[in-house]
DNA sequence: CGATCCAAAATTATAGATAATTTTTTCATT
DNA sequence: AATGAAAAAATTATCTATAATTTTGGATCG
């Protein structure tokens, strides 16, 4: 995967911004100044705007004028929508996709099932369950569809950072092979409605806030 | 609907390009240059550059780096894939707003059909169309889902107002009464399906091109 | 006549400077 | 000590200037 060196530095500075944001690194509600983030950067504060432009658009980031850019912040709302969001534009995908699946394509999804499985982190995991799914939705061939899912598993994974920061146990993913069974039998209408609700399961878990009482954080798993 | 002059001049650039777009005023393909666009505005090309992050987000113009920024081309593939992603997401809105959704909405959607029956030019009827979906699925409240529904209305905005430019003739649109009908009486999963049909209908006509040929045109037309 | 190279013009991308606004701090007053 | 106004500092938004790159328009050669 190129780093982009040829890409503009205001898209340099978008993904690693991104970056931060969905692995928790910047917390929700923290104000991006865009001089700070310019001179980290060795820059002038232009690109840094034009990256704030992309950040919004992607629902990372809020904006107001004349008063800054923050982090978006999310809450339980925020997480359902996306996975319904994502369970109605993957069921899509995957609708137009099954045709062209071969079965090198198939191979190489349950070799990211299998990485999902021995993660023994959540960043490494996040990473295997995307492509999975980045693997059998690709050949959809609709380029606004997919980019409109990347964006949502942007979303998903800065829930999953948020709730799993560090104490993570990765546990084997019958989805994936039930979707990849189903696939390989040709049953594109039971991989989709696995897939749907497999994008909507919501896990949950008690979390301890800054202030000491514990709280339920909840995400998208899958 | 205010006009929002205490926008930022990035944001009213952003949406004078984007109803230009929209609109046809400039052709799929055309180059956007920074500076002509800055001096017709008044101002320095750096809002400019801002409000073409904007746009590209939403699918308007693409840019490539170092070599400009042009209005995005679209062929029948893409108006496919715009309706198909309303079609999911709109059924999605729709079964989360249903249960907010007051006969006072609902006469006032009944108000938006009429209106879309008597207009006669495209451009009212996109309008009264757009308010009609608006109406019924900004109940489900869902933030990200609208905003993303919106910029695909846009999209399709476009590709109606690129087949049907001048010649325009209003017909009583039976779909939008039948969901009312259905939401009037409650049964949303009908509506639902109504709808989802409805956004998918892709109109065509024949066009004349630019060299003299005539070819197909196509849009959706919901 | 057409292809190709080169210089001039135009254009993009970034930097540095300035005006306008918001946020923070200070300090007098209750 | 709490409140609130005024001044100072920080920050955003925009403009002007400059460097880097691409496009354009010949001139030259096959």
């Amino acid at each position: 995967m190129a780093k982009g060196t040829d890409d503009t530095i205001a898209v340099r500075i978008g993904k690693a911004l991104a970056d931060r944001i969905i692995s928790g690194a910047i917390e929700p509600g923290a104000r991006l100044r865009q001089d700070h983030i310019a001179e980290e950067f060795n820059t002038s504060h232009v690109p840094v705007r034009e990256a704030f432009r992309r950040l919004e658009a992607q629902g990372l980031a809020v904006s107001e004028p004349r008063r800054g850019v923050r982090v978006a912040a999310f809450d339980l709302g925020e997480v359902k929508e996306v996975a319904e969001m994502r369970a109605a534009l993957e069921v899509l995908a995957l609708r137009h996709a099954a045709p062209h699946l071969t079965s090198a394509i198939l191979d190489q999804a349950e070799e990211a099932t299998k990485a999902g499985d021995k993660s023994r982190d959540v960043r490494s995991w996040e990473e295997a369950n995307r492509a999975f799914h980045r693997l059998i939705l690709t050949p959809c061939g609709m380029p606004r569809l997919i980019a409109t899912i990347d964006d949502l598993h942007a979303a998903s994974a800065r829930f999953l950072f948020a709730a799993w920061r560090s104490e993570w146990e990765a546990r084997t993913d019958q989805d994936h092979r039930a979707i990849l069974v189903a696939l390989r039998q040709g049953n594109t209408e039971s991989a989709a409605a696995t897939l749907g609700r497999h994008v909507q399961w919501i896990g949950r878990k008690p979390v301890r806030t800054a202030s000491g009482a514990t709280r339920e954080a909840f995400t998208i798993v899958g």
